[in-house]
RNA sequence: GGAGGGAUACCCAAGUCGGCUGAAGGGGACGGUUUGCUAAACCGUUAGUAGGGUCUAAGCUCUAGCGCGGGUUCGAAUCCCGCUCCCUCCGCCA
């Protein structure tokens, strides 16, 4: 969320902003207007309030004192009429104003490229270079099925679309995949481990910025008003809500695994085959607390720490910085580590990694205290995958599959896999 | 699922029949006095915050705020209605 005085100060880097990001800037005026009509009505109602306060001092002096207030009361009931009525149009005002201001998106960094589509999306690095093979190379989801590790047809009996199972030693390397993450993340960057609820509440959802505008993206449980995170982001980010953190405490960097799960609404047809976009997959996240001045040499050490996973693991990859029409609603920056992946034949998303500044601080009120008897401030917070867990799988698979089916191992994950060195068919 | 009890400031806690209670009393923390130093004692401070107005700013001022949302009333921590969360007991359960 915006800071409403910052809208009110500086329209006209907002509307820049809503342009930058090929977005409609009428909702911007719309906002402007209803923010002047609702800071009139407040002074008014203010200004009663203080004389109404006054005065029903003075009936409750009369009335100690045993005296008629006389007509005063009749007065004062007037105004009361008058309190309520325009408490009325300040409420309408407030949800109309906040409604607006949570469907406001985030204010682009001035570091990143501008441009309404992906196109301007910038590659920033490179690292390894994608294997050539000497034979055909198969996609995962056919050397899965071969090798009995993935099941995608019984999936789709037992729930849909969109779903796998992973079974014998699939199922292990998930496990190893996901655990080499953590490990990594634990023991050599410092982050502290959490295990957080998969699912979380509407207030949560709007704190990190899911809602209002992107519900249907999410799978909402019939009865309890519960929401399946789409990322552990969520429950992470949300852990500190409504709390003022001493600023000793900073940075707080976390990471948690969880599940995933995403209606994926309007990417029907898209990438249908594998493990690549599914309703449910796993990923290890990482997510930050920091103060406003380290935000941004925190979101390079982010990615660093991300990138060190597909390095460990010797996947090719390469990192895009996103434009501003691609930078995600909620996010000021962000940086897309890519995995090469060979049965598409170009790198695709393994990571995301994100600076939210204050956006998500501030609709999640999660402030900390600079020194002792200062006011608080809103921190800065970042996540990034630290990756995906499916994809990985699936990355391994494709980049380190054998002529005859079998695939390899990385050597970071053998002992994760019982020392295990090769995937062949039993 | 059944039956009770609770939510007040950093923590504990009082709030009488609605009106100088935006909140008694403790504890803690901070500041001071005393002291060779510590302890003790004594004195003082301890609403933080959000929003509006004014202003270059500092400041001044107003409003809100006793779990959340409504209602009654000239006036609500206090009365009424709805909700959420927590605790205890019983039942069920990985």
């Amino acid at each position: 969320m915006l800071d409403l005085k910052l809208i009110r100060n500086n329209p006209d880097l907002v509307r820049e902003s809503l342009i930058n990001r090929g977005e409609d800037a009428a909702p911007l005026d719309e906002l402007l207007t209803l923010d002047e009509k609702h800071r009139k009505v407040l002074a008014e109602v203010e200004e009663l309030r203080s004389r109404r306060n006054k005065v029903s001092q003075e009936i409750a002096q009369y009335k100690r004192k045993g005296q008629d207030p006389g007509d005063i009361l009749e007065q004062m009931r007037d105004v009361s009429d008058r309190i309520k009525e325009l408490d009325g149009e300040i409420r309408e005002l407030g949800d109309q104003i906040n409604a607006l201001l949570l469907r406001m998106p985030n204010i682009p960094h001035s570091s990143i490229p501008v441009g309404p589509t992906e196109a301007e999306n910038v590659e920033v690095r490179r690292w390894g270079s994608p294997r050539k093979f000497d034979f055909e190379p198969k996609p995962h989801w056919d050397l899965g099925v071969y090798l009995g590790i993935l099941d995608f047809e019984r999936a789709g009996k037992v729930t849909g679309a969109r779903f796998a199972f992973l079974k014998g030693l699939g199922a292990k390397l998930e496990r190893a995949v996901i655990n080499f993450m953590l490990d990594l993340h634990t023991r050599e960057h410092g982050y502290t481990e959490i295990f957080p609820p998969f699912m979380a509440n509407e207030t949560s959802m709007i704190g990190t910025g899911q809602l209002p505008k992107f519900g249907e993206d999410m799978f909402k449980c019939e009865g309890s008003g519960y929401y399946l995170i789409p990322t552990a982001e969520v429950p992470v980010t949300n852990y500190h809500r409504d709390e003022i953190l001493e600023g000793d405490a900073l940075p707080l960097h976390y990471v948690a695994y969880s599940a995933c799960f995403r209606a994926e609404a309007g990417a029907h047809g898209r990438d249908t085959r594998g493990l690549i976009r599914q309703h449910q997959f796993n990923k290890v996240e990482l997510v930050k607390f920091v103060k406003p001045e380290n935000s941004y040499d925190e979101l390079e050490k982010l990615v660093g720490d991300a990138e060190t996973v597909l390095q460990r693991l010797g996947l090719p990859y390469r990192v895009v910085m996103m434009c501003t029409g691609d930078v995600g609603f909620a996010a000021a920056k962000k940086y897309d580590p890519e995995v090469w992946m060979p049965s598409y034949d170009r790198y695709v998303e393994i990571s995301s990694c994100s600076n939210f500044e204050d956006f998500q601080a501030r609709r999640a009120n999660i402030r900390f205290r600079p020194g002792p008897g200062e006011k608080p401030e809103f921190v800065h917070t970042l996540n990034g995958s630290g990756v995906a867990a499916g994809r990985t799988v699936a990355a391994i698979l494709e980049n380190y599959q054998l002529p005859d089916g079998s695939v390899e191992i990385p050597a970071a994950l053998r002992p994760y896999m019982g020392g295990l060195d090769r995937i062949m068919k039993r």
